[in-house]
DNA sequence: ACTGCCGGGCA
DNA sequence: TGCCCGGCAGT
């Protein structure tokens, strides 16, 4: 199962980390002092692993160094938790159920999930927006929940430095007294499905059905490739993608739940619809393009993504709508390793990439910096498109989804996102490469100019 | 800072 | 129309 592996001290200057980011494995980290956690690829049942969306053979990163600076960052970290929490807990519960005690890599296995689940249940995510700034003990609770279930029980390859005093301490999510109830644990024996907070119930099941304006239908629409199949009930949706796309018998009633990551709930205004939305459909249920292409078994999207057809969620719907032909809008995940967009996190804030699950460095590329920001309900996510702080960006699942962001795509956000140019753009033609009479005779020489270049126009003696 | 050149003013 | 130059944008 999981081989969670301390891999020693982390990488503190750039080139360390970037090494370490491209050799295979993921891990996580804290500040400067970042471990690194190994999921053995042959050991993990791919097929229920929703870390398998970081490039099906598990070898992604996850570089949490600050652990959750900012609101912004949270989401794609605890979301990737989460799915995998869920998954993880699926692996508890059948141990359980088959009489066994986890251990050993079992015991791993459920420490990542508690480090994950821990990541993915702060109360900071589940409602940033009550979250004023309170220095410190975010990160200090979210490492108590670590040392004070594992530290004792794990064979000394896990550890959380927490001397380093040197970490700046980071806007953190305010803890109250019970703060330990918004950090379920997944320790070994506990019941997952009991006694859990329902602000985390809807990790490990369907999620509960929340209050909706009357106006908000929910629908449930399969994500495999080539199929937009939008049924109004999981059940539904369930049974589609079991039978139709996992192969599974329709009698039978058995499901280990990986039916999940091929749907989505969709929330649909109708009020939006019918207020001028009309070419919205449930088929076509994002007014941000065409909805994501998940090529399975790559692309697992849990069931908790929403796809909200609330066009206020969507700070500028129509620039949005046109530049972002993926899940940038509209889409409140609550699994957001399946976002298409590398993610640029603030300076100073550590939380370096998800890797791309090939051991590249996550983000390296284009250099565009194209800034794109999308929002849920639940935070505003800010990001890069064409990422250019490799340490500092996160780059998920684009390995997965290389049509969400095209390069076309990344120039029409360009152009609509920044700021137009005071004079018409493309009606200057474009700077030559020859050279021209100044190079070519001198400030000296002026009078062996053509006329145009005297008169700062363009070269008529060495044109392009 | 340097370079190319657009847009506009002036005689 | 010829000449010149401010200023923008790319390198």
């Amino acid at each position: 199962m999981c081989h969670v592996k301390y891999r020693g001290k982390a990488q503190s200057s750039p080139q360390q980390q970037q090494r370490a980011q491209s050799s295979s494995g993921w891990g996580w980290g804290v500040g400067k002092h970042q471990h690194e956690s190994i999921i053995s690829p042959s050991a993990v049942s791919k097929s229920k692993c929703p870390l398998r969306s970081w490039g099906g053979n598990l070898e992604c990163w996850m570089f949490f160094s600050q652990l959750y600076p900012t609101n912004n960052d949270r989401p794609m970290c605890c979301a990737a938790a989460r799915g995998v929490g869920s998954w993880l807990s699926r692996s508890q519960q059948k141990l359980r159920e088959e009489g066994r005690k986890p251990s050993g890599h079992a015991d791993k296995e459920v420490m990542a999930a508690t480090v994950l689940t821990s990541l993915s249940t702060s109360p900071l995510v589940l409602n940033p927006s009550s979250a004023p700034p309170v220095p410190e003990p975010g990160s200090r609770a979210w490492k108590d929940v670590l040392s004070n279930s594992y530290s004792s029980s794990t064979s000394g390859n896990w550890s959380w430095d927490t001397s380093d005093q040197s970490v700046p301490s980071t806007p953190s999510p305010p803890l109250s007294n019970d703060a330990n109830k918004n950090f379920p644990l997944l320790t070994p024996g506990d019941d997952v499905n009991e006694d859990v907070p329902e602000s985390t119930h809807f990790m490990f099941e369907d999620p509960i059905p929340r209050k909706r304006k009357n106006s908000m239908k929910v629908m449930f629409k399969c994500l495999w490739k080539n199929c937009e199949k939008v049924l109004s009930t999981s059940s539904g949706i369930q049974r589609h993608v079991r039978t139709v796309h996992l192969g599974r018998n329709t009698d039978s009633d058995y499901s280990d739940g990986e039916e999940d990551f091929y749907y989505s709930e969709i929330e649909i205004n109708m009020d939006s619809l019918t207020e001028g939305l009309s070419s919205l459909t449930p088929t076509s249920p994002t007014t941000c393009g065409p909805p994501p292409v998940f090529p399975p078994p790559l692309t697992a999207v849990p069931h908790s993504e929403r796809i909200n057809m609330n066009s206020s969620h969507c700070p500028t719907p129509t620039l949005l709508s046109q530049s972002a032909p993926s899940t940038l809008c509209h889409i409140r995940t609550d699994h957001a390793y399946q976002a298409t967009a590398p993610v640029r996190i603030p300076l100073g804030h550590e939380l370096a990439g998800l890797g791309n699950g090939n051991g590249t460095r996550p983000g390296h590329g284009t250099g565009n910096g194209i800034s794109v920001s999308w929002q849920s309900p639940h935070v505003l996510f800010k990001g890069v498109l064409g990422s250019v702080i490799p340490v500092r960006t996160v780059s998920i699942g684009e390995k997965r989804q290389p049509a969400a962001i095209t390069h076309s795509t990344v120039i029409k956000n360009h152009a609509l996102i920044t700021p137009a140019p005071k004079s018409a753009p493309g009606t200057r033609k474009p700077r030559g490469e020859a050279k021209k009479c100044r190079k070519v005779y001198g400030m000296e020489k002026r009078d062996m100019w053509c006329t145009a270049c005297r008169w700062k126009k363009a070269c008529q003696r060495f044109t392009d």
